[in-house]
DNA sequence: CTCCAGTTCAAACGACCGTTTGAACTATGC
DNA sequence: GCATAGTTCAAACGGTCGTTTGAACTGGAG
């Protein structure tokens, strides 16, 4: 068996996708990533350029492969015909969570990284989150409003728009920490729980 | 008619409150504050003993009034019989939207504030917030279980996390830039928006 | 071996960070 | 008048930030 060691670029996007996700794109210093990731501080700037340059790359690399599937399962219920609110919730949602619930420790530092980005306090950096997916979700959106004849568009907009902020809260596990503390959520429901609140809401919940 | 002129220590709230709000508090230095409150820099320390310190004071001034206003309308609630989960749900969230949609430009500054702390990336930030509104949101959600005797205790833990995310996300302006960009979502319907997103979601997704 | 592009390194750059100091100013009570 | 407590001020503290520099190392090509 091969030994595929990590290069140092590997290991500095690594370490930044955790610590960005931990600690927020102004709360962690490069110094502390180099730290981690066992390389000099000038490595950065060397592969990347700048900070922002890294964390670009660190955006492209963890959300390339969720918007990948989510194109994959949009392309394929649209060749079956016009699908269900429940079925476009599904396609878009569980790409993002099996993350969390599929993928052990790497799948959920991924996961936060990404919630975390997607709601950065500057706009600069959510708009890197919102280039990336921009595409996919323009394509769900109007698949969304398809499905959902009866409701206005800017309801199902609305609606939409709440899909993406709950689950990229679930996402980045910042609302773990309930008054109830009811211990931590089992991670296999978590995705059953998620999508039968949003259809429960997308089919009940709109206005006209 | 008297010039209630604002104190150092009144403006340095006003604005941190703002700044803090539009660029988290790792992103947001003592030095910006102090400038655009026409303070000294020093001034921090003298009234409040720290940046962490202001941040605290900025988040009771501002929570306060909002989590007394649910705390009065929970009591009313009860005095009144066994509420309905959309009574109960507008009780809670019906407070943090006026902010945004009927007190003007400042009370748009101070929701972004609250939303924005209530999931900042440090987890000793977001206990700030969660310290402070632990008591009446306990209060809630008990009220809550109370009126989904038919849905798990598990599941509505798990719905009104949702929904303590939802309001933040809405109070912090953070998902207007939607990619249908249907413009800014009229404000005055914003709160009967989400209250019916939220309460379709209460009465018909959560699990047994 | 020499050469050279690719990569890593210690060290330093200027800027900005939160905090502290001690003097100066302000208003009120005597 | 003087004393005093409360407040503001310019200046500096040590430390950390992102970035840059130029030399040292690396491994394969000729």
């Amino acid at each position: 068996m091969e030994t595929p060691v990590e290069t140092t670029r590997e290991r500095l996007l690594n370490v930044a996708e955790q610590r960005f996700g931990e600690g927020g794109y102004e709360g962690t210093s490069l110094r502390a990533i180099t730290v981690a990731a066992a390389a000099n501080i000038a490595a950065v700037n060397y592969h990347f350029g700048s900070k922002e340059a890294l964390l670009r790359a660190a955006v492209a690399r963890a959300l390339g492969p969720v918007n990948a599937e989510r194109r994959r399962r949009l392309d394929q219920l649209e060749a079956g015909g016009s699908p269900d609110p429940e079925a476009l919730i599904r396609a878009f949602v569980e790409p993002g969570l099996e993350l969390v619930t599929r993928r052990g420790e790497r799948g959920a530092v991924v996961a936060r990284f990404i919630g975390r980005i997607a709601f950065d306090p500057s706009r600069r950096i959510r708009e890197l989150y919102a280039a990336e997916s921009e595409p996919i979700e323009s394509r769900f959106l109007a698949a969304l409003q398809r499905a959902l004849p009866h409701a206005s568009s800017d309801a199902v907009a609305f609606g939409y728009m709440n899909m993406l902020g709950l689950l990229a809260l679930h996402q980045s596990q910042a609302l773990s920490p309930a008054p109830g503390a009811t211990g931590p959520e089992d991670p296999a429901k978590l995705t059953e729980s998620l999508v039968t609140f949003l259809v429960a809401a997308f089919d009940h919940g709109l206005r006209s």
